[in-house]
RNA sequence: GGCCCCAUCGUCUAGUCUGGCCUAGGACACCGGAUUUUCAGUCCGAUAACGGGGGUUCAAAUCCCCCUGGGGUCACCA
C-alpha cells in the first residue's frame, strides 16, 4: 500500500508572503488536491516572533485569497500538532537525546569564535572545511562537570563520514542527485539553550506529520543530504523529494529577493508595477504602509488581481499542462498538475504576462461583481457619492470595457465621479488640444450653444448633435473631437467620447466645456502678455 | 573557493527520458497592417531560439565527453 499524499508548506512568521513562496506553496497543494490528499500548514517560528498575529495573519490572508485551504495548521488544527516548531519542543528534544544516546551526536565545546577562524581558514586555503571533532569521545563524566563549570555547547549530528556510501537523492523533479557524506561537516542539531535548528526540526516535524512529498525550493537541495542522513539516524522513512526551481526576478536568473527592491524599481519589466502602485495606493490610503511591493502577495490583493489570474501565472512558473494551453482555472491545474512535467531551470516572474492572464479572467467577471469590487476602490478613495450609484457606475464600467483589467482602474476614470468644477486638465493636453489650436475656443463655445438647445440623451443623440455641428462648420471631426474630449474628460484618451457625454448629462457636458474655454482664454491671454512683454 | 544544480525565440515554455513526424510548436512582449473620434481591445501578419567544440549514429535540440556561461548553497538563519 503507497503512503497517503501529504504535503505541507512551512513559512516563517515574517509579515510578508512573497510571490515565490506563494508558488512553492502551490505546488504543494495542487499536488495534495491532485492525489486527493492532505496540505498541511506548519509554521516555522523557532526565532520566536513576538506578535505572532500580526506577523502571520497576512501569509494566512494570502492563501485565503487565494484560495488555497489547508487541512491542518494553524487556527483549524489537525491530529499531528502542534502547528507551531515554536510548540514543539518535545519533540526535538527527545529526538536529540536519542541521537545522543546512539553516539549519532555530540556535545561540542568549542567556541563559536575558534569554529569561525577554523572555516575561514580552510576557505583561504581553498579546501573544503571540516568542522573539528575533538569533543566527539568526551566521558559522560567530563560532559557534566564542563556543563556544570558553565561553559557553552551546541549538539552536533555527527555525519557518517567514514563509510563509503554516497548520499543520493531521488528527487521528483530532479533526478538523481548525490553527495558525498565526506565532504560534509557535523550540522549544529541543538543551540546551548535547547532550541533546534531548522534542518533538524523540519525533519522531525515533516516525519512526526506524516509528510509524505516534501516539495521545496531548489535552495534547499544542499540541506537534503544532511536531512536524509537524520531521517535514517532516526529511523524515519524519508519522504520523497521534489526540487522545484526557485522564482527568479524579471528577465534574470536571479532569485526574486525582497532586498532587491530598489533595484527591480528600475527595471523595465517591474517598472509599471510600482507606477501603477504609487498611481493607485495613495489614492486608497495605503502609501505608509510601507512593504507593499510586487515581490509580495498582497500587492496584487489589494491593486485588484483576481486569484485566478495570479493562479494561472503562478502555475505557469515552471510548470505547464501540455504545449498549447496557458488559460487554465484551478480546477484544470489541480486535474492536471504533476511533478513530471516541473522544468529544472529558474523561471523569472513576468508581469507583463500575468496581466494578460489578468486581462483574460477580467473578462469573465459578472457585471454585478464588477460593479461591487469597483465600487470598493471607489469608496477607499473617498469618492462614494451620489455619482457612484450603480446606474450610472454600471454605463461607466460598460463604457470602460476592456481597459478595466484590473479593479483599481476605475480610479483612472475619476471624471465620472467627480463634479463638473472638479476636473483636473491633463495639462500637455489641453494645451495641445485647446489652447494651441486657432479656433478650438471658438468652436467650443458654438457648440456649447448648440447642445444646450438640443435635446440630447443617448450616446447616439451626442453623436448626432456633434457630427451636424461639424457639418454646418464645414470643418473635419477631428478639428473639434480631441478639443471636445479634453473639455469634458480632462485627458485626452479614453473612453467613447459619445458615451461618456451621455454618462455625464448634457447639463455636465455644457457646464463642463464652458469651463474649459474659459480656463482656455485664460492660458492664451497668458501667452500672448507673455508674448507682448 | 568547496559542494550541488541548470542551459531552446527578449520572456514563460513544448520537444530531451523512449534519436527520425522539428525546414523546432504555442503563449506573452515587441514590430507592421486592418477596424476606430482617442486610448484600449479585436482580427490578420512579420521578426525571433536549440551557448561552443568534439564524438556516437544512416540520422542528434534529443545520447556521451570537454569547455563556456548562469545560478544555488556553504551559520549556534529559515
Amino acid at each position: 500500500m503507497t503512503k497517503p499524499v501529504r504535503t505541507r508548506f512551512a513559512p516563517s512568521p515574517t509579515g510578508y508572503m512573497h510571490i515565490g513562496g506563494m508558488r512553492t506553496a502551490l505546488f504543494n497543494w495542487l499536488f495534495a488536491r491532485h492525489h486527493a490528499g492532505e496540505f498541511v500548514l506548519r509554521i516555522d517560528d523557532t526565532d520566536r516572533a513576538r506578535n505572532m498575529d500580526e506577523a502571520l495573519e497576512p501569509i494566512l490572508q494570502s492563501f485565503r485569497w487565494l484560495g488555497l485551504n489547508w487541512d491542518e495548521g494553524p487556527e483549524i488544527g489537525g491530529s499531528v500538532g502542534p502547528y507551531f516548531q515554536s510548540e514543539r519542543d518535545e519533540y526535538y528534544t527527545q529526538a536529540c537525546n536519542t541521537l545522543l544516546q546512539q553516539g549519532k551526536a555530540f556535545y561540542d565545546f568549542t567556541p563559536p569564535e575558534q569554529t569561525k577562524i577554523e572555516r575561514e581558514t580552510a576557505e583561504k586555503e581553498k579546501r573544503n572545511y571540516l568542522n573539528n571533532r575533538n569533543d566527539q569521545n568526551l566521558s559522560e563524566q567530563e560532559i557534566r562537570s564542563r556543563i556544570e563549570r558553565g561553559e557553552k555547547y551546541v549538539i552536533r549530528f555527527l555525519v557518517p563520514r567514514e563509510s563509503e556510501r554516497k548520499i543520493v537523492i531521488d528527487d521528483a523533479v530532479r533526478g538523481r542527485v548525490e553527495f558525498d557524506p565526506s565532504q560534509m561537516p557535523d550540522p549544529v542539531i541543538m543551540r546551548a539553550d535547547g532550541t533546534p535548528l531548522y534542518n533538524f526540526a523540519c525533519v522531525i516535524d515533516d516525519a512526526e506529520m506524516r509528510i509524505s512529498h516534501v516539495i521545496r525550493a531548489e535552495e534547499h537541495l544542499s540541506n537534503t543530504p544532511v536531512q536524509a542522513m537524520l531521517y535514517e539516524a532516526l529511523g524515519y522513512d524519508r519522504p520523497v523529494f521534489a526540487h522545484i526551481p526557485y522564482v527568479a526576478a524579471p528577465g534574470t536568473k536571479e532569485k526574486l529577493s525582497k532586498r532587491k527592491l530598489e533595484k527591480y524599481r528600475k527595471s523595465p519589466q517591474f517598472k509599471k508595477l510600482f507606477e501603477a502602485a504609487d498611481f493607485i495606493f495613495p489614492l486608497l490610503g495605503l502609501e505608509n504602509r510601507g512593504g507593499l511591493d510586487p515581490v509580495m502577495v498582497e500587492y496584487y490583493e489589494q491593486i485588484g488581481y483576481l486569484p485566478e489570474a495570479v493562479l494561472n501565472a503562478l502555475a505557469r512558473l515552471g510548470w505547464s499542462l501540455d504545449d498549447q494551453t496557458e488559460i487554465m482555472s484551478l480546477d484544470t491545474i489541480v486535474k492536471n498538475f504533476s511533478l513530471n512535467r516541473v522544468v529544472k531551470s529558474p523561471a523569472g516572474f513576468d508581469p507583463e504576462k500575468l496581466l494578460s492572464f489578468q486581462a483574460h479572467w477580467m473578462a469573465e467577471v459578472p457585471a454585478e461583481e464588477k460593479r461591487k469590487r469597483c465600487r470598493d476602490y471607489l469608496k477607499r478613495a473617498g469618492m462614494d457619492n451620489s455619482k457612484t450609484e450603480d446606474e450610472r457606475l454600471e454605463l461607466v464600467i460598460q463604457a470602460v470595457g476592456d481597459r478595466l483589467v484590473l479593479f483599481s482602474d476605475i480610479l483612472k476614470f475619476q471624471e465620472f465621479f467627480t463634479e463638473d468644477d472638479q476636473i483636473e486638465y491633463e495639462a500637455k493636453a489641453f494645451k495641445k488640444r485647446i489652447v494651441k489650436p486657432e479656433n478650438a475656443v471658438e468652436l467650443l463655445v458654438k457648440l456649447a450653444d448648440d447642445l444646450e438647445q438640443a435635446s440630447v440623451q443617448s450616446s447616439g443623440e451626442f453623436d448626432r448633435v456633434v457630427h451636424e455641428f461639424v457639418e454646418q462648420q464645414e470643418i473635419q471631426i477631428g478639428q473639434i473631437i480631441h478639443a471636445l474630449r479634453v473639455a469634458i474628460t480632462g485627458k485626452a484618451a479614453g473612453v467613447g467620447l459619445f458615451d461618456a457625454m451621455a454618462i455625464l448629462g448634457k447639463e455636465s457636458c455644457v457646464a463642463r466645456i464652458r469651463r474649459a474655454i474659459q480656463q482656455g482664454k485664460s492660458e492664451q491671454g497668458g501667452q500672448e502678455i507673455r508674448q507682448n512683454g
